[in-house]
DNA sequence: GAGGATTGTCGTCAATAAGACGATAATCCT
DNA sequence: AGGATTATCGTCTTATTGACGACAATCCTC
């Protein structure tokens, strides 16, 4: 095709821009995700994901960011922030056509789980419970999505850390294993494996009691990011 | 943030949307990448990924495929397509604020490798050469993403065969690995895991002469898309 | 404060998969 | 015919996993 004179950029600017984001975290043990109920249409009282359009001049991780500190009151850094994919179907919006670019994050469990800066209402809903909803958009499809790269990434990544807090036990990290993937792991064999791998966890020498039974080892992340080799999932057994 | 009346999704609409495209295929047993040399401001001579802007009322997906097929010839249902992910820093385009969603395919050895359809001109690059240029905007990150993207779906999915005709030998197969990892396999293992994978080739019965050496089985791609063990790759091994 | 329940950590054993590499098969080349 | 070349099968060793026993260190209850 041919393209565009300098200043006729604009010719090309048809479409509309947002980021959604996916934001999970982890609440008494269950996978949670935060939904918005929109207060304008289209889809008018759904749960949708949190989200707004890009502003002008400005980038996309920034504009997730900042989406996911009005949604949270999030600080940057203490959540693990990636981008997901594009979606950019013509008929995903009936406004007209937008482009959404999808992002994931993980949070640790929050003070405030709930705080919204504007006139939407905020809150954390069990992914089991939100697979089952009828999302606005294509949401549903990009929830999905996230959860399956969560999934994905926490078998050779270092990325369950990201919902924990700085220091946090063997038992913790499991928690967030069994959380998103939905079934359970044997505690012995995924302490072998995690305190296993050089460099990924690092030994506070501190420990934890957690009410009962003997006090757990404190840890913090380490240097390594990726495992190597991963830790698999049995296909067929996540929990929808 | 405060959404947008119906008809104002314009006010919105301040970024332009384009499309580039990390097309990969095997020319004699090098990983080549699909570069155009650009024809106007800006970067004007400067090799850059194919790609444009995507047309009003357009899917990114049929975009992605249309300027495949423009720069290419390549027919849908070839190669294989799946996009990589969005590009949206402010500065990356000197024109204005352009987000970029980049594609990746996979294409097996084309008859026609170069196949301008408008004035800019396209051809083949080994990758190795190509990630030492300087390419325009930020494709140089779109190719090392893209390379990345490729070289991990090979561990765990049955992608190599997008890079090999209808009907291809275990020894093509390992010279798809051997490319695009950059570093050779060994030819046992390698026959034992991949035809020791259920449901990943289909033996047609029939066999093939490859100038010297005993005949080799021709295979079709199977049912099965993903490895399970994957075929764990040396890291830290791969050619730049 | 003794015993049981609970949770964390270490160890053992068998099954599985991968890396190294020998050996044979089926072709081409000279 | 003999050597070179490529494909395929087999063997051995080692690393990793999954299943599960055993012990340690705490809390709870009587």
């Amino acid at each position: 095709m041919v393209e565009p004179e300098l200043d006729a950029l604009s010719r090309y600017s048809h479409l509309a821009v947002a980021v959604d984001i996916v934001v999970f975290t982890l609440i008494e043990g269950q996978l949670h995700v935060l939904l918005v109920t929109r207060g304008i249409e289209p889809f008018v009282g759904k749960l949708a994901l949190p989200g707004g359009f890009v502003l002008a001049g400005e980038g996309l991780d920034a504009a997730a960011i900042r989406e996911l500190q009005e949604e949270t009151g999030l600080v940057p850094g203490i959540a693990h922030v990636e981008q997901l994919r594009a979606y950019g179907a013509p008929g995903r919006d009936p406004r007209g056509h937008v482009l959404s670019v999808a992002y994931l994050a993980l949070a640790p469990e929050l003070p405030h789980p709930t705080a919204g800066s504007d006139a939407r209402e905020a809150r954390w809903v069990p992914v089991a419970d939100a697979l089952g909803l009828a999302l606005a958009f294509d949401h549903g499809q990009i929830l999905r999505d996230g959860l399956e790269r969560a999934r994905a990434k926490l078998e050779y990544t270092s990325l369950a850390t990201a919902f924990c807090a700085d220091e946090f036990t063997v038992s913790d990290l499991r928690a967030v294993y069994e959380a998103v993937w939905g079934y359970p792991l044997d505690p012995r064999n995924f302490h072998r494996k995690l305190t296993g791998t050089p460099g990924l966890l690092v030994d506070t020498g501190r420990t934890r009691r957690n009410g009962q039974g003997r006090p757990a080892s404190l840890f913090r992340a380490g240097t390594i990011a990726v495992l190597n080799p991963p830790l698999t999932r049995d296909e067929g057994f996540a929990r929808p």
